[in-house]
DNA sequence: ATCAAGTCTGAAACTTGTTCTAGATTAGCG
DNA sequence: CGCTAATCTAGAACAAGTTTCAGACTTGAT
């Protein structure tokens, strides 16, 4: 019996290796197009071509432009929690951590602006029919966060409050990106949604 | 970035009674819609058609599909500003009293969720050239949570954790929306967050 | 090696947001 | 009233996401 991976719903076949190629492919394209540009250059059609795959193929990897960026931001995601990990943040409490932490994620977006843009559009714009991936990316934001307050078995409370600050997270990225907040307001609001974590953690 | 008086852009010349009855037949018609179906029910031809106005008309009114459904929300919140004006929450904190206008509104809006969802998805989806309007709704959102707090003139501090809140519902909608989260747990979300009002409001 | 099933390609078609155009209508003004 | 500029209308045209289809290519099993 092949060890499936955990993350997926339906056991999807595994993918033959020029099929993991044409997948990757597919990933750097949208990442290269959607880092000029944003979400609007991201074009179906040029994602397809500059991935050298048919359109009909990019649609059967990824059933629409947005499962496509979701996807392209689990992939940077991943990444992330990567660097993240091999370098933890140093504060003294856990809401210093986990501003930390994110107030890091934050300027690796601010390298690519477009580039979030375009994921974080997608990820709110998403509809039902891509609830599984953007759960999946919800999952992900969160074992990042737990990861920096240092815990492995949070309360209920723990956890609303780490949902709040994925709210928060996202939204506050949305007003920077559409220009109605300054880099500053959204350290600032980070910092604040952050203070939560100390109603939840008694000691310390 | 112009610091600019509280009220509107370029002073748009006064409409016309023809023309303000036609906009007010686009808002509803756009309501309407949105009412059944949601955002992707709301096509813009269907728009002009059940305005009773052709399409170029439709845009010079509203330059996009965007800028629609978010004036349509300024039209919503409005009316429900006026309504809880009329009938204030009656918690003994700030913290209560925001929570509970807030769950007031998401009450209303379940009432409507097709038409939540459109509104919510067009309000995190406009990019820039939406900001003026997208501005306004959030000014307005403050008002009416600082209407709750009872507060005529906060603190810096009080204000980052209003849009802190306001993030969180914004957020927490579109979990609802998107069938990632019950009602539940928006409801848990909502007064999680504001708790962070205690945090600024030294005692009553 | 061969066959069936599944996959990929290229191209056209369809949908819906958006823009454009030419001609009718309306509003404001002398 | 009659003029002029602005506005409105109907409809075509364009752009980009999505679907569809016939035929070529791979893959896996026999």
């Amino acid at each position: 019996m092949p060890a499936e991976a955990s993350t997926s719903r339906p056991p999807s076949p595994p993918l033959t290796e020029r099929q993991e190629a044409r997948r990757r492919r597919i990933l750097h394209a949208s990442a290269q197009l959607a880092g000029r540009g944003g979400f609007d250059a991201v074009q179906m059609r040029e994602v397809a071509e500059s991935s050298q795959v048919a359109l009909g193929t990019l649609y059967r990897y990824f059933p629409s432009k947005v499962h496509l960026l979701v996807a392209t931001m689990q992939d940077q995601l991943e990444r992330m929690h990567g660097t993240l990990r091999r370098k933890p943040p140093a504060g003294d409490t856990a809401a210093e951590r986990v501003a930390e932490t994110l107030m890091r994620a934050f300027r690796a977006l601010q390298r690519e602006p477009h580039l979030a843009d375009a994921m974080v559009r997608a990820l709110t714009f998403a509809d039902r029919s891509v609830s599984p991936e953007v759960d999946q990316v919800s999952r992900q934001t969160t074992a990042i966060i737990l990861d920096a307050m240092g815990l492995d078995d949070p309360s209920p409370e723990q956890l609303s409050a780490v949902r709040v600050i994925e709210h928060t997270w996202h939204s506050a990225l949305i007003t920077w990106l559409s220009g109605r907040a300054s880099i500053a307001q959204v350290k600032i609001d980070i910092e604040t949604v952050c203070r939560l974590i100390d109603l939840t953690v008694p000691q310390e």
